[in-house]
RNA sequence: GGAAGUUUAGCUCAGCUGGGAGAGCAUCUGCCUUACAAGCAGAGGGUCAUAGGUUCGAGCCCUAUAACUUCCACCA
């Protein structure tokens, strides 16, 4: 192995190793169980953020956990084809060749849209390669791919034929810029300020009238009616009236609705049923005309009279200027309100009444509930099913039709010859029912979400029967961020209900959003972005993963800078460097099965400790706590197996007992494999890295088998323990009395208890913490020492005029007073009637135990 | 307007079915000890947001309050 640590040396390598060997593939395999799960498709056109790495890391750590304990494992890598965000940048691109789709048309637009996604499909992946993910390669699955065509066509059909999908006028979101109607998720509302417009709608006759307050005075022209609420006792006598729309000059009728709150404003409301989605309801109530005032572009049309032609919002200005002139502006405040932006590209976009393909939801979601409801797929952490049922709960039609040229055509033909409509799998060029050639295919593409809905099983070949579909589906997890629940989550539960009568994963893994330090969205306008493979490049991909999962819980935003993969490294560092010392004192090792050697109280210490590390963290990767277990293994590793057992070690290691050696080779080996093992799903390439090169290992770390518990290494009464207290003490005072690390002290030690064990560790105890020379005396010396205290023995340390006799007593008395309080404690508590009667026996019996020991020690002292 | 979450050391965050408050970073002190100075050893630092309640026992459960965050709804 290389003498320092750098990653940049062998991640590459390993990964192409990896690949190379195929390692990553899994096909079905009636021997072994199976888990699958799916990749969440980046826009394939995208560029890989700290998002992604984190989502990544969680669906790895969990996807070779499971390889290793010998599940067959597939992973789906895949891409989304995300059709307005990508068709807005061919636009973009076609706009600085100074064209526009309609001039090369929608056939060239769409071969357009393929290079594109050819230029940049691959950058995604190969930035998630440098990550280290173990998933299929041979998988890879992309949303506009023929066979996901043909599953998407698949499914439209059968939701048409058995009545989910209609056409149907509604008030849909409009992004005038994307040019595309968005559904309502897609809709975000943001607030703005802007004005509040009071305006005087006169009476027939010029006088008086009505005022009614608006954010929008330019949808005026397309007003059809004033509404008040019918008990607003202001307005009762003038309900069934008309009033004059200003600047149009035309009448139109004061009605009442409840709709109205007669608190806001003036309690009367402009209704304009072309541009307002309650307006338009209102309007279908009372049966007012729609007339619609702006077009597609987002500028005023014809009905805007003079105004034509101008930006809805540009047109504010001039007609406020007019109704001045009018003397029809009673008022303008300053307000706040929000206002619906397209959530790809940000403008404002407008509600416009318009026809469009929607798929019924109400009987789509009652499986999709139940599911949840049942326990059939749970979401972890468990609180983000009530997002889930709220959605569900009040769902409403889903608007799947875009006016976009990229994605999937919608499949309903129609023949201009004789009006026959019906949707097909096929491409049809003759209407089935007249024999015509005038048959045309309905010009918008499916809402992106169309296709992600069935991404779970269409990746697996549905609906054509194959065996990767028999055999991986339904996917056991899904991992994926909670600001697409309902975009995706939802879509792909009921999508998988209906189509393939089985919930399309058993569980929902919700990773938290990665934020900077400060808690704010990593966003370009902030410039606090980080890119994930500038991590990688400085600390290498190991600590790009370990820093994003290592502390943080499911669900939780993590405040995410680059310190925190600068401290992975250098805990990696630490783990690479006691990997060196092992493989360096265990070159030419004999290996032997640990039962075969006499073992001491500090191997039964370590193989203990091992054996309940390897129970925690494969309970806490069960249960997702990811967080959890990396906390655990850096802590075992740094604390308990650097800071004790390789030092104490050493003796064994540079000792003249053959034995003992051979013993303690074997225990550094198996430990340490047992760390990397531990630790492969987390931090892949190092572990293999070290691995490679340890005595005995198999090709591949990451298909050897995650660690069990070993029954026979389970020790009880860990005596270890009090040598460490012993260690820890003498350093301690030594500290207290300024005695630098350089200079040895002798130790004696008077044992109370345990003698055998602190016979045993004399070595240990004179050279961690800093024995000239070290013996076992009978009584207290005679020479002025320091004295320490502890449960099975006393020590003393010879220092002459050093030692201060007040700081010696009161180091006795601190501990005395130390002792009464712990006695103190555990009386009280065990006095308490409801404590002993109540709390587990277990408990109780601790206690006592404690209380027991506490006493005797006590008694040591104050006897001398 | 409805809902969820967060509040723990100076900072970033863990904390299991309720059973003696933890880590990393930062700070202070000492040490280049042959795996590691990207290191080692020692130390200081907390009214677990506030107020009640349940319990033998509360950081954890219940109620209210405050601040911040997010999702849903969209009152012109």
């Amino acid at each position: 192995m290389e003498k320092t640590y750098d990653p940049q040396k062998f991640e590459k390598r390993i990964y192409q190793n990896w690949l190379d060997h195929k390692y990553f593939a899994a096909k079905p395999n009636k021997n072994k169980k199976k888990f699958s799960i799916c990749m969440p498709p980046p826009n394939v056109t995208g560029k890989a953020h700290v998002g992604h790495a984190l989502n990544n890391t969680v669906q790895d750590i969990i996807v070779r956990f499971k390889r290793m304990q010998g599940f067959e494992t597939l992973w789906t890598p895949g891409t989304d084809h995300a059709a307005i965000a990508t068709e807005a940048k061919v636009v973009n691109a076609l706009e600085k060749e100074g064209l526009t789709k309609e001039q090369i048309g929608r056939e060239k637009f769409i071969e357009r849209g393929w290079q594109w996604y050819k230029l940049y499909g691959d950058t995604i992946y190969n930035q998630f390669m440098n990550l280290g993910i173990s998933c299929d390669w041979d998988r890879k699955a992309f949303t506009m791919d023929e066979n996901l065509n043909r599953a998407v066509k698949h499914s439209f059909v059968e939701y048409y034929k058995n009545g989910y999908i209609y056409k149907g006028k509604r008030v849909i979101n409009y992004c005038p810029h994307c040019k595309s109607s968005i559904s309502d998720i897609e809709n975000e509302y943001k607030e703005q300020n802007t004005k509040l417009w009071h305006i005087r709608y006169p009476f027939e006759n010029g006088e008086g009238g009505i005022v009614v307050a608006t954010t929008r005075p330019e949808t005026l022209f397309g007003d059809t009616a004033v509404a008040v609420n019918p008990k607003d006792k202001r307005y009762k006598d003038i309900v069934g009236k008309n009033v004059i729309l200003p600047i149009v000059n035309k009448p139109i009728p004061v009605i009442a609705d409840e709709y109205c709150e007669m608190e806001f404003g003036t309690g009367a409301v402009k209704i304009t049923p072309a541009h307002d989605p309650n307006d338009y309801d209102m309007g279908l109530r009372h049966n007012l005309p729609i007339v619609n005032v702006i077009d597609d572009d987002g500028k005023l049309n014809e009905n805007a009279g003079k105004f034509a032609g101008l930006d809805r919002i540009e047109a504010r200005k001039p007609i406020e200027e007019e109704l001045k002139k009018l003397g029809v502006l009673v008022k303008t405040e300053n307000y706040k309100n929000k206002v619906g932006c397209c959530c790809r590209c940000g403008s404002m976009t407008e509600p416009k009444v318009s026809e469009q393909w929607w798929v019924k939801m109400k009987e789509l979601a009652k499986p999709a509930i139940e599911a949840v409801r049942s326990g059939e797929t749970k979401f972890v952490p468990k609180r983000y099913e009530k997002q889930y049922f709220n959605w569900l709960c009040n769902i409403q039609d889903w608007c799947i039709s875009r006016q976009l040229w990229l994605g999937h055509r919608i499949p309903v033909y129609t023949c201009e010859d004789c009006g026959f409509v019906d949707a097909f799998e096929e491409d049809m060029k003759v209407c089935p029912k007249c024999g015509s050639k005038h048959i045309s295919q309905d010009p918008d593409v499916l809402d992106t979400w169309f296709s992600s809905a069935l991404w779970p099983f269409s990746t697996l070949g549905w609906p054509e029967k194959n065996e990767f579909y028999d055999y991986f589906y339904p996917t056991d997890v899904l991992v994926t961020a909670y600001d697409i629940i309902t975009f995706w989550v939802v879509r792909m539960m009921f999508s998988g209900l209906h189509f393939t009568k089985r919930v399309p994963f058993k569980d929902v893994v919700i990773n938290g959003m990665v934020r900077d330090i400060q808690g704010r969205k990593m966003s370009k306008n902030l410039g606090n972005g980080i890119d994930p493979i500038d991590v990688i490049n400085e600390y290498g991909a190991d600590s790009l993963r370990l820093s994003l999962v290592n502390g943080t819980s499911m669900g939780m935003d993590i405040g995410y800078s680059v310190d925190k993969a600068k401290e992975s490294k250098i805990f990696i560092n630490k783990l690479y460097n006691a990997s060196k010392f092992v493989i360096a004192n265990t070159e030419n090792m004999e290996v032997k099965p640990i039962s075969c050697f006499k073992l001491d109280e500090k191997d039964k210490w370590i193989l203990f400790k091992l054996q309940n590390l390897i129970k925690s963290t494969t309970k806490n990767i069960e249960k997702y706590a990811l967080g959890v277990a990396s906390a655990n293994l850096i802590d075992f590793t740094v604390s308990t197996f650097c800071d004790w057992y390789i030092e104490v070690s050493k003796l064994e290691l540079y000792g003249d007992n053959a034995e003992n050696k051979v013993k303690t080779q074997n225990i550094l080996l198996y430990v340490l494999t047992t760390i990397l093992k531990l630790f492969h799903p987390y931090i892949p390439f190092v572990t293999e890295e070290i691995y490679q090169n340890l005595i005995g290992h198999e090709e591949t770390i990451m298909l050897s088998t995650f660690p069990k518990v070993e029954e026979k290494l389970v020790f009880k009464d860990l005596k270890f323990e009090n040598v460490i207290s012993i260690i820890k003490a003498i350093r301690a005072t030594r500290s207290e009395y300024n005695i630098p690390d350089n200079k040895k002290v002798g130790i004696n030690i008077l044992p109370l208890a345990e003698e055998t064990l602190i016979r045993e560790n004399l070595n240990a105890i004179a050279k961690l913490a800093g024995g000239s020379q070290i013996q076992i005396v009978k009584s207290e010396p005679i020479e002025k020492s320091a004295k320490i205290v502890t449960s099975i023995c006393n020590i003393y340390l010879p220092m002459g005029d050093l030692v201060d006799e007040a700081q010696e007593n009161e180091r006795i008395e601190k501990k005395i007073e130390e002792l009464k309080f712990e006695i103190t404690r555990s009386e009280k508590m065990l006095s308490n009637a409801g404590f002993v009667a109540k709390a587990p026996k277990s408990l109780v019996d601790v206690e006592k135990e404690k209380l027991a020991k506490n006493k005797e020690f006590l008694n040591q002292l104050l006897n001398k």
